[in-house]
DNA sequence: GTGAATTTACGTGTTTCACGTAAGCAGTCG
DNA sequence: CGACTGCTTACGTGAAACACGTAAATTCAC
C-alpha cells in the first residue's frame, strides 16, 4: 500500500485526482491539501510515500515548498505535475529536489507508472521531459569541448595569457615576472580587456574567463 | 540515396555491415575501410553523408579520428556504434563530435533509423544510451542544486550577504553604504571570508563563490 | 555563564584599479 | 609610400582594494 499526498492550489482539481487514485487498489490517498503552510504541517507527523505536487507556475514559492519538505521529510518522494513542461521549470525542480516530473503528455497510467516507480525509490520522468532533458545535456557536452572560439577570439594571445594565469591567482608581480616585462605592462593589459570586453570590474573579468573556458573552476 | 561509409577494423564485421545496408534501397554503401588512414584519406575526396565508425575501445586513436574527419568534413555525420555502452565512451565520442551512438542493445532498424535521422541533420542515440546520459545529467543537476549545505554553511549569513554583493561588481562602498556599515568592515568581512576558506587570492574567491552557487556567471 | 563565533571597526603598508598618455612595431589599404 | 589600426610595452597619479594584525560589542550554544 502506497500513501499519497495531493497538493495543488484548485480544489477542483485535487477532488479529481483524488479520485483517480483511489480507483488504484494499491494507492491511499491519505491526505489531500492546497495550503503550503498546512501541508508541510500535516507532512510533519505523517508517513507519507509519494506527494504529488502540482505546480501552475515557477515561483519561488513553490521550489522552497520542495527544498523545505525535502529537508524536512527525507523519506518522502515528491512527484511534480505541470502544463508547463518548459525547461526552466523542469531544471529547477528537479535541482530543488523533486523526484519525478510529468510534463502535459502525461496520462494516468504515466502517473500510476511515476508512483510506483518514485515508491521504488528511483526517477520519473515523462517522454518529453525526456526528451528535453536529453537534448539540454548533449548540447552542454558538445560545447564543453568547442566553445574556446567565441568573445575569446576578440582577445589578443598575450591578453588570453595573463588573463589565465591571473586566473589562477597569480599576482600582477608573478605575472610580470612570468613574461619579463613590468608590473605596469600587465596592468595596462588588463585595462585593455576591460575596455575592449566593457567590462566594469575585475569580478566580470573572471566570470568572462570561465564563461570562455580561458581559466577553470 | 544516403552514402554511406562503413568503418571497422574487422573486414567481418564490415562485409556483415555493408551487406545489411546495401538491403536498404535509399542507401548506398561507397566506402568501406579497415584503415584510419585510408579512411580520413580517401573521405577528402569523397561526398559521404554518414559514416558509421565501429569502435573497440575507447583509445586516443579513435577519438582523434573523429575530431579529425569533423574538421575535415563538417558536412559528414559520424555515427558510432560499439558493444561497449559505458558512460565514458558514449561522453566522450559526443564531445569528439559524433553524432550518434548505438549501443549492444540496438537492432537493424535502429540502425536504418539512425542513417536516416543523422542525414536529416539531427542526433540519434539508442534507448540504452539515452537512459546513461539521462541519469548522468540528472545526478548532475541534483548535486548542482545540493550543494549550498556544503563549504558554504561555514560562512554566516552576513559573509554569504556581502560576497553575493561583491559578485555582482559592487565595489566595497557600495555594498558598506547598502548595509549602513564602515568600508573596513566589508573589508574585514572578506578577511574573515578568506581565512575561513583557506582562500588565497580574491580570484579564488569568485571561484569558490561560483561553485557554490553563492553568485551567478 | 563561559567560551566560541559573529559583527563591527581601525592601523599600516602593499597591491591593484581606473584613466590617461604614449612610444615602438607589425600589418593593411589605398 | 604614408596614413591608419591594433598589439605590446610602459609610466603617472590618485583612488580603491588587499593583507595582516588587533580588538570591542554582541550573539549563540552548551
Amino acid at each position: 500500500m502506497i500513501d499519497i499526498a495531493l497538493f495543488d492550489e484548485h480544489k477542483l482539481v485535487l477532488e479529481s485526482l483524488s479520485g483517480m487514485l483511489s480507483g488504484v487498489s494499491d494507492f491511499r490517498v491519505v491526505l489531500v491539501c492546497s495550503d503550503r503552510n498546512v501541508l508541510a504541517e500535516k507532512l510533519k507527523s505523517m508517513q507519507v510515500h509519494v506527494l504529488i505536487l502540482n505546480m501552475h507556475d515557477i515561483s519561488v514559492r513553490n521550489l522552497n515548498l520542495i527544498v523545505q519538505l525535502n529537508f524536512s521529510n527525507t523519506k518522502l518522494k515528491i512527484l511534480v505535475t505541470s502544463v508547463i513542461d518548459s525547461e526552466e521549470i523542469v531544471l529547477k525542480t528537479i535541482k530543488a529536489g523533486a523526484k519525478g516530473f510529468l510534463g502535459k503528455d502525461s496520462d494516468r497510467n504515466n502517473l500510476v507508472e511515476a508512483i510506483y516507480t518514485l515508491r521504488n525509490g528511483h526517477d520519473y520522468y515523462s517522454a518529453s521531459i525526456t526528451h528535453l532533458l536529453l537534448n539540454r545535456y548533449i548540447s552542454s557536452l558538445k560545447s564543453d569541448g568547442l566553445n574556446q572560439r567565441a568573445e575569446t577570439e576578440s582577445l589578443s594571445s598575450r591578453q588570453i595569457e595573463i588573463l589565465k594565469l591571473w586566473g589562477e591567482s597569480y599576482t600582477n608581480q608573478e605575472i610580470a615576472d612570468r613574461f619579463f616585462i613590468s608590473v605596469r605592462t600587465v596592468e595596462s593589459h588588463k585595462n585593455h580587456i576591460m575596455q575592449k570586453l566593457n567590462l566594469k570590474s575585475t569580478v566580470d573579468m573572471i566570470k568572462f574567463a570561465i564563461k570562455n573556458n580561458i581559466i577553470e573552476i
